[in-house]
RNA sequence: GCCCGAGUAGCUCAGUCGGCAGAGCGGUUCACUCGUAAUGAACAGGUCAGGGGUUCGAUUCCCCUCUCGGGCUCCA
């Protein structure tokens, strides 16, 4: 056997080392700053703890603690910690699985008699936490048969059942009978695959506990309800403060909070969860919006319908809803002796209904149908978000008749057409997702729905974004393809969808005379840019930080005098830009200019303009402008409406 | 729907041995007339989310309901 290895390092070099030697033995060799960052290595592709012997021969990559993979395992190893912490603390506690998650870690938890955690078990918790790192226990791995591991777990029937159900799992935690477990002596063992840092003393520490939650056990809600923790973790305690900062910015950006501070939107008590009304200043930015994509929807072509907000079950029963969709919609009316009556959940039947009316021509397709239909679905209670998510929303939505043969070439258009128009309101960075085949709620053939899947695949493949696979994300009746917009802080929001359908129109006996003279059932694609037209105001709300450019924003211009015997030409200034087409007012100069500038910028107006004695004689403003480095003086008023104009126009 | 937490003035929040409800901002009025992010004073403003219970007495303790927040499940 020789005395040396040989180890090719990522940039293609080799390295000898005494053989025997590990990862953290090859990190300490490369340099003592590695030494220090290094958490983990990849030896040939696989994962390993940087205390496992290195073959010989292998490739090998040292994860450092701020790489991706580093902070992964920092924390899945604070998990660990976690779960030691919340056994000791808790007699008769027991626990079920703790995976790191974007940004941080969980553990699920069952205390003796169905207890809870409160906010102060957190911080005692937390003290525990960091009682073992500074114990420095080391994280050993180890492999035992599946027999000796129900001994060890035999308090934990989760474990068991882990234990008895993995085979089936890739991401299996046994193999063969074995099972994989790591130990933190002298009393803490949990399966898992790792790998971990050293021993808690590397690494870790730069933690935080966030919240305590509720989690169905495997997120199943016919299983039992588990207690979940949820942590940060990084690796220094600079990235700790930068990612508690980030919260704070996100937090501020919140559209709830803004639409309550710029007094744009509110859900009254009064009216019910999830029911919004708008003020006048969100009625102003909503309807720019609405009168921009009707704009957009006429030059493409679209047809413009309207359709009652009730209407009789027995559309509902055509189109499939009530069997398919009826835990979403709220409860009938009965009307006219028995009659039932729902308030519609989407818009579709009806434009069925519309396509039904005559005959059609195979000449009229794509037949495109336009509707801001409004829409009820009864949300559970515990799912109502701000704007996002509501029990009452108005859907930009739209019904597209189509050949087989147009389909194609319909989706391509489509899927150009919705990512220009998000990109005019300021979102261009997009993913897509392709949602397939619900596996339990779905009509229609699986030949019909691959024939649909692939249609939406081929056109998704043609952009120049990546493309998600969601299984069995589907609608009932269709696949989808969604559009996902990173906004301004990098956060994904679900905006667009595109919804291919087999089935409606053959529930409907929608049919076309096609060239040939015989009848031919069309395929109908559901489409729906902003989602809802509430959802989209409030992404654009935090895109924006409620900060919304000119073309978009309630007020674009307050004009202020710096004197009250400025106050006239003010009022002159406003009143001219209002009859030149824009959303212009003035405030009387009853507190110092500087209060009234700080209100103005409170309320994140584009511009400001101050007029004093120079602007009275010379007939200009000074424009303090939202993000300018300083205020403009003597700007003549035709410029500065010029500026305007161009500034609407081209949706800055 | 389920788990945890929270509802006090328009907003943000103080108010723990149970004993007449507070601040700042905002609003109104008056004074100040000011060239780029907070002028001063006075006044108004509350069924302490709603209902029930315990108590001589409940914003405070208990129960129920509603609403909101964070999660889970679900979803535009």
């Amino acid at each position: 056997m020789p005395d040396t290895i040989s180890i090719t390092l990522p940039d293609g070099l080799a390295r000898e080392l005494p053989a025997g030697s590990t990862g953290a033995d090859l990190a300490a060799a490369i340099g003592t700053r590695l030494a220090r960052d290094a958490v983990i290595a990849v030896v040939n592709g696989t994962e390993r703890d940087l205390g496992d012997p290195l073959p010989d021969g292998a490739t090998v990559e040292i994860v450092t603690a701020a790489s991706e993979r580093g902070l992964f395992t920092i924390r899945h190893s604070t998990a660990h910690v976690l779960a030691q912490a919340v056994l000791d603390l808790f007699p008769g506690a027991t626990f079920g699985i703790g995976p790191p998650v974007e940004d941080g870690f969980y553990y699920d938890f069952e205390l003796p008699g169905g207890a809870t955690f409160s906010p102060d078990d957190l911080e005692r918790i937390d003290a525990r936490m960091r009682e073992i790192i500074a114990e420095a226990q080391p994280f050993v791995r180890d492999e035992i048969p599946s027999d000796r591991a129900r001994e060890v777990f035999a308090a934990h029937p989760y474990k068991l059942e882990i234990i008895a159900g993995a085979a089936e799992d890739p991401t299996s935690v046994t193999e063969a009978g074995v099972v994989r477990t790591y130990e933190n002596p002298p009393n803490f063992i949990d399966l898992c695959r790792g790998p971990h840092v050293r021993d808690t003393g590397h690494h870790l520490g730069h933690f935080k506990l966030m919240r305590v939650a509720g989690a169905y056990w495997r997120g199943d809600e016919r299983n039992p309800m588990l207690q979940r923790i949820y942590g940060t973790a990084w690796h220094s305690k600079a990235a700790l403060e930068e990612h508690l900062h980030r919260l704070e910015e996100a937090a501020k950006r919140d559209h709830r909070k803004l639409g309550n501070e710029l007094d744009l939107f509110s859900f009254p008590d009064e009216i019910g969860s999830g029911l919004a009304v708008f003020h006048p200043k969100g009625g102003i930015v909503r309807r720019i919006m609405e009168d921009y994509s009707r704009r957009r929807h006429e030059e493409a072509g679209y047809e413009f319908v309207y359709s009652p907000h009730i209407t009789k079950a027995g559309l509902f029963e055509t189109s499939g809803h009530l069997e398919w969709f009826a835990e979403g919609m709220f409860p009938p009316m009965e009307l006219d002796g028995g009659t039932e009556y729902y308030l519609k959940p989407m818009n579709c039947p009806f434009h069925c209904l519309i396509f039904r009316h005559r005959t059609r021509s195979y000449r009229e397709l794509p037949l495109r149908m336009f509707e801001f239909g409004s829409v009820y679905r009864y949300e559970k209670s515990g799912v109502v978000h701000g704007l996002t998510r509501v029990r009452g929303m108005t859907q930009d939505d739209a019904h597209i008749f189509t050949t087989k043969e147009q389909m194609g070439d319909e989706l391509d258009s489509l899927l150009t057409f919705v990512l220009d128009l998000l990109a005019d309101y300021g979102l261009d960075d997009f993913y897509l997702e392709l949602s397939t085949r619900p596996e339990e709620k779905a009509i229609g053939s699986h030949e019909d729905w691959d024939e649909a899947t692939e249609a939406l695949r081929q056109a998704a493949a043609k952009r120049d974004l990546d493309l998600v696979l969601d299984e069995g994300g589907g609608a009932f009746y269709g696949p989808k393809i969604s559009v996902q917009a990173r906004d301004a802080i990098g956060r994904t929001w679900q905006m667009s969808t595109l919804q291919l359908d087999f089935q409606e129109p053959q529930r409907f006996g929608l049919e076309y005379v096609g060239r040939d003279g015989q009848r031919h059932t069309p395929i109908m694609i559901h489409r729906a840019l902003f989602g809802s037209v509430e959802r989209f105001f409030g992404v654009l709300t935090e895109h924006y930080a409620g900060a919304f450019p000119t073309w978009l924003a309630p007020v674009q211009v307050r004009v202020l005098g710096v004197r009250g015997d400025h106050d006239d030409y003010a009022a002159a200034v406003a009143a001219r830009l209002r009859a030149a087409g824009f959303r212009a007012d003035w405030v009387e100069a009853d507190e110092p200019l500087g209060a009234r500038i700080r209100r103005a910028k409170l309320e994140k107006l584009p511009h400001v303009l101050v007029v004093g004695d120079d602007d009275v004689a010379a007939g200009t403003v000074a424009d303090n402008a939202r993000g300018a480095e300083r205020p403009e003086r003597d700007i003549p008023f035709d410029d500065f409406a010029a500026r305007l104009r161009a500034e609407v126009a081209e949706r800055r």
